[in-house]
DNA sequence: ACGGTAAGCTACAGCCGTGTACTTAAGCAA
DNA sequence: TTGCTTAAGTACACGGCTGTAGCTTACCGT
């Protein structure tokens, strides 16, 4: 009796990618702390007993989804514009940031009960498939172009457009715009490795 | 009956400043959002009913205990070393970070369902007291003092130290060494304001 | 067409945090 | 000492999430 919906019963792969999507919008919303079988349940419109056939808890779940996650574009560089290759890389970090996965990402980084695993799981699923983090993709690109010397593409100078982005990020409630971006680029990048804000 | 305790009963200032250490605690350990009035009454060693008559719920004891938050210590520039006071600079900061005031921060400024009531309290409470940022009170006290354009001072750049610090406290495990704090000094803020790793 | 597999659905007991009511007892001041 | 104030401690009903069970029903391969 009642209305059967009228969406058709859906199996394996479809159920499956729906319920990673809830979890990760779930997790993008709420935390990892409030993440609970009933609430992705309810996300994917799928009652709890079909999470509980393949997964233990809500943080399985989670790690299972960051496992098909589709890794992150990188960022290309052009021909011969160091400035604005970097600046686009940074876009690209920014639009990820606010993708349901990058948010939820960022919710498993800062949870203060992460534990190792999770981390682990993480860095090998998401960041590793990469090649490197978005800025240091360009500057390898240019360095091994001659632009500048090599020895300056420290680990510390790789990070500097990252980490002032992600700042912005947690200290602004509104995103970064492109001249914040070009901002950080000019004042704190290509200073870095030598280019000043002089030779344009 | 039964043993009544041995420590004497707490009132007024005592009991309250035992209860916002609590929270502090409590909040760096398991997150905004797994903050319970049960948890932090456990952890205070005091009844729920003793919060529940001063408090509502488990986020106004939080934001009541940043209001009594003892201000972060400033930075206290030298004479004439302004790459190691910016490294003390940043030591400052790291420590902070690691001690339950600044893990309470750090929980409360990641948690994805952060209202703006709460980062108000934060910014109003815990960083509007002081002058700035940690590295800005130096880098601004030797801009004053001729050792590089003022100009050169912009929120971005003032904001790299504390950025890098932070994406390493989010990345690794340990904190950063000395040497670690010396890099970003010497690769990152130095450049930024026109002293590269040339000029001793 | 049929039967197996797996998803949808409902129900239930258990646990935990909540918020309140009420009693007991310690500290403090007149 | 007396009495007011306030914390400690106990109890209870409520609601949400949990994990499981048992059943119904749709999908899909043979």
């Amino acid at each position: 009796m009642g209305d059967h919906n009228a969406r058709t019963r859906r199996r394996g792969e479809e159920l499956i990618s729906a319920i990673h999507k809830a979890v990760l919008e779930e997790v993008a919303e709420v935390g990892v702390a409030r993440l609970t079988m009933d609430g992705i349940g309810k996300r994917a419109a799928t009652p709890r007993t079909t999470l509980y056939r393949r997964w233990s808890d809500p943080v399985e779940v989670l790690l299972d989804a960051l496992h098909h996650l589709h890794p992150v574009e990188e960022p290309t560089p052009g021909a011969d514009d160091l400035r604005g290759d970097l600046i686009r890389a940074l876009r690209l970090m920014v639009d990820w940031m606010l993708s349901p996965a990058g948010r939820a990402v960022a919710a498993i980084l800062t949870d203060p009960q992460r534990t190792p695993q999770i981390s682990q799981a993480l860095f090998e699923r998401v960041f590793a498939e990469r090649g490197g983090t978005f800025t240091s993709t360009v500057l390898r690109h240019y360095a091994e172009r001659g632009h500048f010397p090599i020895e300056l593409l420290t680990p510390v100078v790789a990070d500097i457009g990252e980490a002032l982005v992600t700042k912005r990020m947690i200290d602004a409630a509104v995103p970064p715009s492109d001249d914040d971006l070009a901002a950080i680029v000019e004042q704190a990048i290509l200073p870095a490795i030598g280019l000043g804000r002089t030779s344009s």
